[in-house]
DNA sequence: AGGTTTCGAAACCAGAGGTAGCGAAACCAG
DNA sequence: CTGGTTTCGCTACCTCTGGTTTCGAAACCT
């Protein structure tokens, strides 16, 4: 055993707080909202110092990215047929959008993006490519029709919550659903 | 004439700067962005003080909101059949969020209102009715099937240019078109 | 025990939205 | 021309947030 698993390095190792972090960013986000879920309250609500935080993440849209990383995980993709996998990844996100604090954290680091063309960039790589390169990969789709879909899906989705500030109800992913697959089939 | 136009009320009347306010508030979010394209920017670049803005509009989002609302103007509804009054709505809006600096001001300001529940009502009734009323007329559906187009195009829209930082290109609108047609035929 | 790293706490900074106070300017009525 | 009313520009100011810095204490390994 020579360097695969790299030996613990010396010093004090990290207190392993990131779920608690996690946890405590969306209960915060979605008690006050984005934007009032400042650093120091989400450090509060995890019970450890602002500093910590910044410790491990360079800035507060790189914390969310990683929450909804984690809130997220990876996208389901099973279903025989095309349409199956197609309408049970729009049901799937639906469904994450919708979890409390998600769609909130959601859609303010993205609002966030349009004037910070860095975070955009971890939006981009980090958030959206995984998932694109997945949908690619199980559709057979060419990688400007997936984005096209993601845009379609992911921001209808998030025009909702942030227009009414309630998640999409069923029966309108229903008609998400209906609209979307002719168009990939 | 006794009092339909309401006669001039006493004192210094206001200085006709609304429009010169206007230009100057795309301009600003155009070259800076959102998020530095402080009020204290815009004045400056209105060549007004920065009080004089807050006279006039109480919040940076309601400037905002009455900026989009000079730029957008009235939807053409013209075209005779329902498809070509739909198809012409959709590249309408595309090509006025394609214009500089009102992309990003409404993304901004829509990422704002996600974390401000006043922001939001302004948005939704000042913004979105007028358009949803006169697309509900226009195409005789009812209330939330509307909603629901304007949740796919604008959310769509605005998605891409979030992500990408740039307008959506012509023949992604031609898909959305044709995306959404179907639906609503 | 010594070296190394992380922790919490506190003070701190820069930039943003928004407000208050002031004298000067612009308009109208008499 | 004078007085009343309102808006103007200017400056100073407040609050909040993201983010940084400093420092002593704690945790781990050798």
């Amino acid at each position: 055993m020579t360097s695969s698993t790299a030996a613990r390095p010396p010093g004090r190792p990290r207190s392993g707080v990131n779920d608690v972090v996690f946890a405590a960013t969306l209960r915060t986000v979605h008690e006050l909202g984005y934007a009032r879920a400042t650093v120091e309250r989400i450090a509060a609500a995890a019970g450890i110092a602002k500093t910590t935080i910044y410790r491990r993440w360079p800035t507060k849209g790189a914390l969310i990215v990683d929450c909804l990383l984690d809130a997220f995980g990876p996208v389901p993709l099973e279903g025989g047929s095309r349409a199956e996998i197609m309408s049970s990844a729009i049901r799937w996100t639906a469904g994450k959008i919708g979890e409390p604090g998600v769609g909130d954290a959601f859609a303010g680091v993205f609002s966030d993006g349009v004037s910070d063309p860095e975070l955009r960039e971890i939006l981009s790589s980090r958030l959206q490519d995984p998932y694109r390169l997945a949908l690619q990969d199980a559709l057979g789709e060419p990688e400007h029709r997936v984005l096209f879909l993601i845009d379609v899906v992911v921001g209808t989705l998030l025009h909702r919550m942030g227009m009414t500030g309630e998640p999409m109800v069923d029966d309108d992913v229903d008609a998400l659903v209906e609209m979307v697959l002719p168009f990939f089939r």
